[in-house]
DNA sequence: AATGCGGGGCT
DNA sequence: AGCCCAGCATT
């Protein structure tokens, strides 16, 4: 969960998956899209299709033990290096590296590495540091207090050099480079897009598909939803959603704007109702007509999720 | 080496 | 509006 995901978002769905998986067995007997509901909202699906998976090998091809060599677990979907590493040190307490966020700031300030840390030849530079400094003696405990002191006192921005404890071995802090380093690349170029999702009502049931894999969101459910271009007019949300579904609709009005964020896409979502709705549906499986009352059952992309509330408000 | 994958918190 | 977060897999 806390891959690329900060602490406090995670504290809360870390809590309910545990109480509902409390080891490795119960993962595995569970369904996927169980372990994705529980995931709903936290990011990264690809996350929970993986630690669902890897739980089930080490039951299936471990007996149910966790291995606990960083060659081994690095074959288990999910797991890399860092993850390997942060298993072995603080499970095992063997002497196994990490490099992450935090002391990957660390050791290329101590090291006062001007480049990109997330380059070939940084990753080289770093995760060799973090193997020369680990000590014999309780390594888990170790990498795990360098973490905290790149989380606390080495922060990203204005770090609290005067009272970090090993400012004295810090090239960063001699040159009193802290503020450029670490130099990460710049992130991608963020695209605008719009879009389209139409609540298509049948009674009680609305019409949701389950994404695919390979696409976003893949495995989450979703309403009826597709890309507009700038001149898009009602008759061709219409049309798109005859193409997707093969239900003929008269559109409804447009109950809401969702704005979200998305790796590199900045998406606003256009939000419609369908009034009358005719025809039959596409023999596609990923469609099914789902009651409000079980979306519950569903996991849910954020924006769909924002919608459904949307309609719940809407009937009263 | 570059890209896709999410969502929220913080400045 | 950017930047960043206990990365990994794929191409």
């Amino acid at each position: 969960m806390l891959q690329q995901t900060t602490v406090v978002a995670v504290v809360p769905y870390f809590e309910r998956f545990l109480a509902r998986f409390p080891n490795v067995k119960e993962l595995a007997q569970a369904e996927e899209s169980e372990v994705l509901k529980l995931w709903e909202g936290l990011g990264y699906y690809s996350r929970a299709r993986n630690i669902y998976k890897a739980a089930r090998i080490v039951v299936a091809q471990f007996d149910g033990v966790f291995p606990s060599t960083v060659t081994e677990l690095q074959q288990l979907p999910g797991i890399g290096r860092y993850t390997a590493g942060a298993i072995v040190s603080f499970a095992f307490d063997e002497r196994a590296p990490i490099v992450e966020a935090n002391t990957l700031r660390l050791y290329a300030r101590l090291l006062g590495y001007d480049g990109d840390p997330r380059s070939t030849e940084g990753q080289r530079l770093l995760w060799e540091f973090a193997e020369v400094v680990l000590p014999q003696s309780q390594p888990g405990r170790f990498n795990q207090a360098l973490m905290e002191l790149g989380a606390s006192v080495c922060s990203p921005k204005s770090p609290q050099c005067e009272t970090c404890p090993v400012s004295g071995f810090c090239r960063a802090f001699r040159d009193q480079t802290q503020s450029t380093i670490p130099r990460l690349a710049k992130r991608a170029e963020i695209t605008a897009v719009i879009e389209a999702s139409v609540a298509v009502r049948k009674k009680d049931a609305y019409l949701l598909r389950r994404r695919n894999a390979g696409e976003r969101w893949a495995g989450l459910w979703d309403f009826v939803r597709f890309e507009l271009t700038p001149a898009e007019s009602i008759t061709q949300i219409i049309d798109a959603v005859r193409d997707q579904t093969g239900l003929k609709i008269d559109l409804g009005p447009q109950i809401a704007e969702l704005k979200h964020a998305v790796t590199r896409y900045r998406i606003t979502l256009k939000c419609f109702t369908a009034e009358t709705v005719s025809g039959t549906l596409h023999k596609h499986e990923e469609w099914e007509w789902v009651p409000a009352h079980r979306f519950g059952e569903f996991p849910l992309s954020v924006t769909g999720r924002k919608f459904a509330k949307l309609l719940a408000a809407d009937n009263g």
